[in-house]
DNA sequence: TATGAATGAGACTTCATTCAT
DNA sequence: AATGAATGAAGTCTCATTCAT
């Protein structure tokens, strides 16, 4: 009758080599469920069964349905943070580093279509809500950082803008089942270009140098 | 949970007034339930509760919680198709007709921005799905008239595209708690009109008109 | 994954005459599997079972095992305090009154001896600590008002001494088995008026009177 | 929840030095978590971690979470009667003796209040029941043997009820949170002395010598 | 037709206990 | 002997849906 406070950072940090490897398990079985048999179907005895782990060693890592689905996330998180920030870190031009940026964040869609875009619409809670936060944050981040080097104004709003058009256009076509991954990313380009060109008289100077 | 095959059909055609009225307190609900409570809230009871109608009156003219929630989406679709087929059909230049769309998608975002931001993530499932494709596809194709009528190359999918940038832009916005319309109405001009106008060479030439 | 705060309240009060008999089956049935099995037995599956209903209905009168362990407790209280309450409002002595209060608690005991014991060690939960304050409370508030209008000192703290005396022996006699309630009531009635007239310096003269 | 036929005794007497602490070490954490946050919380690997040893290990001393428990009652047990059994060993009146033993078990639940209460609810199962009926019996013992050197009518039931009394009140007193041992002792002497002095007629001779 | 009590599958989670290392 | 990862039965509670009235 004694109900904790549900946390949504793993229970304990796997310290051995079997415990990591179950772990993985876990929520690798959570990915895999949720792109094949979506949200609904995502229970934690499911996932226990998936990974051929007992409910109990589930519940020994994570205190909660919520702590799995927040690892996955960050693990997913993590993913397209490390390639899309190398993409970008690559000196060049703008255009140039937006465009590796852009089909970094492609080619990480195109990887596991279903479950980036199941993870779009994960059910909400304070934890979810808080990781997808801090990827839009940290993505917005970098790319901001780069705009801002190359003079573009209100950097901040800019980079927010870019990413959620990319995501639009980028979900919009994994829903339609697109895999022409090169007309997706010339439309890409399109679209970033344009905005970041197509700018009001106070940064034009800046866009266009 | 007895289930049987859900139809996501209303069980019958409201046919008096009364049936009506009930039908739409029954939507209404469900919105208000959705908007201001998230998804976790929605349950059949709670519906019929927040409604004023019994549960079973509730199965009588929905043949499951999933039915009610389409017909949820279908009024929304319609609202939303009726006044941005409205603002597009407006005579003038493709810029123009083209930012009374945008505006007219903003207003609908902005009526309910709680509730337009949850049906963006709702449970997926076939009728939801199907509902949704619908939308899409009928603002797809009121967009794809209007560019091809102005000679934009692949009207199709550079309609698709627009609608999902516009779509992702708004949302991302929505989300950081935005409430600048005029702003956001700016940038998403910018990002439309980056979009069109930011041609591969085959449209270079509208472009640079 | 929403967690509601556990009331002890029932959840609605039944209105119809088959709600009644519903509410008054489970009630009961909890009683009997505490007599009989033991609190850990008491589980609400075996309670639905027990009394014929499902466990969905149980949980539609009571919002938790807890509420539903608290109404037992208050049906309980409530008779031994009416029974109590009669017979110490018998006008006469106040010897005679305690021994028609102390018979009317034994009563009580011997009529269900082994659900008696057992609510007296009830797992320890805010709501069941409330019922059983209530209860001690009542009873301690009729012995007082008894024992003030017969002068005797200090009544609050006598009738508090009063009572738990009396418990420790009854229950003490109910878990050796004892069943001869006729002796029980002897050493009670010593018990009691022992301490009552066994006083202290200041309180003699009243005593005696 | 696999369940052997669970005994309560440990599960080898601890022959070296390092084992009885341990097994000290286990008991003392299980009174702890007891008294600290109540039987709720009283879980085996709980009881491992606060003691600083590893839930197998706990399982190779003690062959239940019962048997733990048996073990912890068993101490506080034997502390208790070598207290009363000391104080009242004491040469002397009858009267004084009596007090003597009353202050050693007040002194007792006074040393940790918490625990002894908690201890009178402990969840009921054989051994514990076993355990609790043996302290009952070598303390009614004791006391009888006292009555009888000095006459009193009826020695064992006397003491039994004398214990019972004594237990009620000092119970409730700890209940309510009183805390002046000197007025519980006053009171529990004159409960004590009313008792065997309020004696039947037979018995008054005896009682009087 | 409307009502709302009743149903029950199944979700999440705990915890006593085992056993490979 | 000690460790602690793993187990899984069983408990509490929810909610879509049915059906007697």
């Amino acid at each position: 009758m004694a109900k904790t406070a549900a946390r949504a950072e793993p229970r304990k940090r796997p310290s051995q080599a079997r415990s990591a490897a179950t772990v993985a398990a876990m929520v690798e079985a959570a990915a895999r469920i949720i792109e094949v048999r979506g949200w609904a179907a995502l229970t934690t005895n499911h996932v226990a069964e998936l990974s051929g782990v007992s409910i109990g060693s589930l519940y020994q890592y994570f205190p909660s349905k919520e702590a799995l689905l927040a690892e996955l996330v960050r693990r997913e998180r993590a993913m397209l943070l490390h390639d899309v920030g190398l993409a970008m870190a690559l000196e060049g031009e703008l255009p140039l580093a937006i465009e590796q940026g852009v089909m970094a964040g492609l080619a990480h869609q195109f990887r596991r279509p279903a479950l980036a875009l199941a993870l779009e619409s994960a059910p909400s809670s304070p934890s979810l809500q808080h990781e997808d936060d801090a990827l839009r944050h940290a993505l917005a981040g970098q790319l901001a950082g780069l705009l801002a080097r190359h003079g573009v104004a209100d950097p901040d709003m800019a980079a927010a803008d870019v990413i959620a058009l990319c995501r639009g256009i980028i979900d919009a076509a994994a829903l339609r089942g697109e895999t022409d991954m090169a007309s997706l990313a010339r439309r890409l380009g399109r679209a970033v270009h344009g905005y970041l060109d197509t700018a009001g008289p106070a940064s034009e100077a800046a866009a266009s140098a």
